[in-house]
DNA sequence: TTGGTTAGTTCGATTTTTTCGAACAATTAA
DNA sequence: TTAATTGTTCGAAAAAATCGAACTAACCAA
């Protein structure tokens, strides 16, 4: 891969966002980051496969949602805060306080360690 | 169909909601529920098929963004927007307001009449 | 330089989901 | 009854997700 693809801020949409919010694996990985500022793709492992979870980044990226850089061997992801909060007020923020309030009952099943 | 299934509160999820919210077409009877209050199916016509606008809306009750009833001939539909609230403060506020001041650069193919 | 390791992407095949139009069912009204 | 309206269900076609295997890129160590 050449140069990695992200989105002006204006070309970020609300559907496109939401939709890549709305995969559980999706939505624990920007849990993730939230959490830890910036993280590999590496950080992360679960019930997916390599490549799936390469997928999983690719969609976020490709919807704004986060921002990915090359760092050595590795890829630094962190979230486009600025740009989401300036967009959707209040959405990112929604998002992550009931993701932690309910985290403790997500489904085993999509846990990434 | 002879009951129509709506989730409990407890069942709602995040990851759900978003899910359904991700859809052009679905978000955008989202954003005319929260307008007018409840419409039936048939106050929406665009550029997608009667099944599929059906299964759209199938898609956000079982989701639990919206509730239905049946009156006469016609399905009516409304937000569950307490039951939105209780579990996940401020959600649908950020996607009601994003969408209000976004919504005059939806994508043209996928506007509802 | 060579060889090995780590990190992540790309490819092809399989499975799942979405979409459509046609047919069907339920309710109302003439 | 017949027709009209509203919406669902069905089967096929199109699109997207998932997986494992193969690949690329960067780094490190001998």
């Amino acid at each position: 891969m050449r140069l990695i693809y992200h989105p002006d801020q204006k070309d970020i949409s609300l559907a496109g966002v939401l939709y890549a919010l709305g995969d559980p694996v999706r939505l624990e990985i920007v849990q993730r980051l939230a959490r830890s500022g910036a993280l590999p793709c590496c950080a992360l492992s679960g019930p997916v496969a390599k490549s799936t979870l390469s997928h999983h980044f690719k969609v976020l990226r490709e919807a704004g949602v986060l921002f990915c850089h090359k760092e050595g061997t590795q890829h630094i992801n962190s979230l486009r805060r600025e740009d989401l909060d300036a967009l959707f007020p209040g959405l990112l923020e929604a998002v992550l306080n009931a993701t932690h309030a309910y985290g403790s009952k997500a489904n085993a099943e999509t846990q990434l360690a």
